[in-house]
DNA sequence: TTGTATCTACGAAGCATTTCGTATTAATAC
DNA sequence: GTATTAATACGAAATGCTTCGTAGATACAA
């Protein structure tokens, strides 16, 4: 349940496109880095073996799918990493990443929407 | 200026304490993990090499200063890691945040003032 | 049926990071 | 001065991740 970074990129992959088989994902991952064929198909093994991903075999050339969600796996590097770099302050990561001008307006426009509706709950 | 996640956690001794020796580094270590003397004093020589720190070697024991900020730091591995693992979308980052049990209302209401004084700056 | 393309399996090389053991040097105590 | 303690230097083992090369099997076309 936690990808190294290469197992993360083939996820995302696998998370956009579903099932998959390892032609499709190399060739994605080839439109923004070169990674040999044999190379995904290593990975996706061992991505097997360690059950990140399951695996229909019936044809010849097999079909991967994700088994593990999208949601859990982002919660579970993002609480190492908030850790890791900010000793546990989300609020420290926020204005981090608040003050970066890579945030953009709108951005910020769904995370106070993300916040009321927090606070909506909470009350 | 990227450390990796011994460099990161020595680098955090150093911004808490201030410039110090591998001694006062590697007691800090042990606090919450057992690391041998020679393994953080090595750590150190190499993110010496790598100019992540200085030092003064007057006296017998030499004295290790974090030459990054820690606002640097936390920037860059921020922006690795939110291109990484949310594909540089900051709000799908927040709201996993917000969305974990992990923030209290204490950090909200921080996060909350952080985000008024990022809008009346830009207007 | 022979050649070509494409797939899987798998071992192993290449790298970076982390950890440790040993040698050496310097200070301190007796 | 000698023994003990504590420091640095540094090579190298251990580990984990990534990448690739090669072998073998299967499909398909001429």
């Amino acid at each position: 349940m936690k990808p190294t970074d290469a197992e993360l990129e083939i996820l995302q992959v696998l998370w956009e496109n579903g099932p998959s088989s390892v032609r499709v994902v190399n060739d994605t991952l080839n439109e923004s880095r070169e990674v040999g064929y044999t190379t995904t198909l290593k990975l996706l093994q061992i991505m097997h073996d360690k059950g990140l991903v399951s695996r229909n075999t019936e044809s010849r050339s097999h079909i991967y799918t994700a088994q593990v969600s999208q949601e859990n796996v982002q919660k579970d590097l993002l609480n190492k990493f908030l850790d890791l770099a900010f000793q546990g302050s989300a609020s420290k990561l926020v204005m981090q990443l608040l003050g970066n001008e890579r945030t953009s307006p709108s951005e910020l426009d769904e995370i106070k929407a993300i916040i009321q509706e927090i606070e909506n709950k909470q009350s």
